[in-house]
RNA sequence: GGAGGGGUGGCCGAGUGGUCGAAGGCGGGUGAUUUGAAAUCACCAGUGGGUUUACAGCCCACCGGGGGUUCGAAUCCCUCCCCCUCCGCCA
């Protein structure tokens, strides 16, 4: 949620930065003002008249004290009163329209985002490691899946429908591999390991941006009010909310390993072929609460963080800063790591990481209070680190050899007890 | 799922219809004392919103959430949520 002061005070900022995202945003600004300018004057009133009937009630309370008649008085704080519920009925009904209004606006960008509508104008920062030539065609990871055993779309298909799988044999125990693999990798690194709920209750995925907006990309169990966790991120990022935390508990580094879980709505004939877009998806994900001051530097550190796992992993890749136009809406800047894909000759997303500055705080209502005793929002950062599904799948194309069997990457044998993967 | 108990400020905890935004304690801040610290003493401090140049003053709201009774609710009633204890069930 944008700071109601910063409309107010400056739309015209507020309307060009949030125009580089969206053009018509803009329209949703003059709405936000136009509300606002009605609640405080209904406000206004409303107050005005309660501050009457307490006086009055209070005087009545005096006056009963003394044994005297209230009657006259009582007669006159009861009209009060009937008009003080019709400027609550009113003003509760702006106070919901702004509110909802406010939730569907998106996160400021960066100044340091580059401007423009879609993909196309991302930025490329760096590259790392080179994509292996092949002295055969090589493979897309699902052929290779398959012809391992490790991959059942078929049977998923089965008892769960389109977009599942079954990880099989080794496919099981690389995904695994991986997954402990990164935690032990973060938690070294000083991230704390997390185990969260992957049920929440609405409010939380309001206080980090999924809803009311995304809310058809979610799945929702109704006899429970529970949605399930498109990602880590969320119970996370969430676990403060509405605390007030002291400045020493700053930075608070978290890492968490869990299923995510999304519809993918509006996504048909994307990636249908292979495991990089599933209704279930295992990632690694890292957050960090930090204060604002720190949150910029803080980004770059968990990108890196996110990288280290593709540099020991020995996956090529490069690090995309995204333009305004295709950044999630909580985050002000967003770099995505995108891994080497040798069957598509493309470099594809493995790790999102951003900056929401205070956002998703305002939303959540985490603060900290400084050595000083004033009360700030804190800043929350997420990053994947990484998609293991994506990893996995980048493994078997990089790492596939001629006969179809797929080369374990060093730091993974440990945990695996095998060079190699085989027929 | 059943029975009972409970949710009050950063924390603990008193308060059962009218100067209660809320006693007291802890923790915090400022000052005094001290070479310094501890201890002691004095004083200051809730959060959000409105008004405003103002973190001054004034006003409004907030005692788990929502609704109700009343001239007036932290206090009474209804409802939901959460926590604790016991029983049942269960990986």
């Amino acid at each position: 949620m944008l700071d109601i002061e910063l409309i107010r005070k400056n739309p015209d900022f507020v309307k060009e930065r949030l125009s580089t995202r969206d053009k018509s945003l803009v329209e949703l600004v003059d709405e936000v003002l136009q509300l606002d300018a009605e609640r405080r004057s209904l406000l206004k009133d409303l107050e005005g008249l309660r501050a009457s009937r307490n006086a009055k009630s209070k005087e009545i309370g005096a006056l009963k004290k003394r044994g005297e008649d209230t009657s006259l008085l009582e007669e006159e704080v009861k009209k009060l009163k009937e008009k003080i519920e019709l400027y609550e009925e009113k003003l509760s009904f702006v106070e919901e329209r702004l509110r909802d209004v406010m939730l569907r606006i998106p996160n400021l960008p960066h100044e340091s985002v580059p401007v423009g509508e879609d993909e196309t104008y991302n930025v490329e920062v760096r590259r790392w490691g080179k994509p292996k030539e092949f002295s055969f065609e090589p493979k897309p990871h699902w052929e290779i899946g398959e012809r391992l055993g490790i991959f059942d779309f078929e049977r998923a298909g089965k008892i769960s429908g389109s977009r599942f799988v079954f990880l099989k044999g080794w496919g099981a125990k690389l995904e695994r591999a991986l997954i402990n693999f990164m935690l032990d990798l973060h938690s070294r690194k000083g991230y704390k390991e997390i185990m969260p709920p992957h049920l929440v209750k609405p409010e939380v995925l309001v206080g980090t941006g999924q809803l009311p907006k995304f809310e058809e990309e979610l799945y929702y169990c109704e006899r429970d009010d529970l949605y399930l966790i498109p990602t880590a991120e969320v119970p996370l990022t969430n676990l403060f909310m509405k605390e007030i935390l002291s400045e020493e508990e700053l930075p608070i580094y978290m890492v968490s390993y869990t299923p995510c879980y999304r519809r993918e709505a509006g996504s048909y004939g994307k990636d249908i072929k292979g495991i990089i877009r599933q209704h279930q998806f295992n990632k690694v994900e890292l957050v960090k609460i930090v204060k604002p001051e720190d949150s910029y530097v803080e980004l770059e550190r968990l990108t890196a963080d996110a990288e280290d796992v593709l540099k020991l992993l020995g996956l090529p890749y490069r690090v995309v800063l995204l333009c305004t136009g295709d950044m999630g809406f909580a985050s002000a800047k967003t770099y995505d790591i995108e891994v080497w894909f040798p069957s598509q000759g493309k470099y594809r997303e493995i790790s999102s990481c951003s900056n929401c500055e205070d956002f998703q705080a305002r939303r959540m209502n985490t603060r900290y209070r400084d050595s000083q005793g004033r009360l700030h929002f804190v800043h929350t950062l997420n990053g994947s680190g990484l998609a293991i599904g994506r990893t996995l799948a980048a493994i078997l194309e990089n790492y596939q050899q001629k006969d179809g069997s797929v080369v374990v990457p060093e730091p993974l044998r440990e945990y695996l007890r095998t060079e190699v993967i085989a027929i």
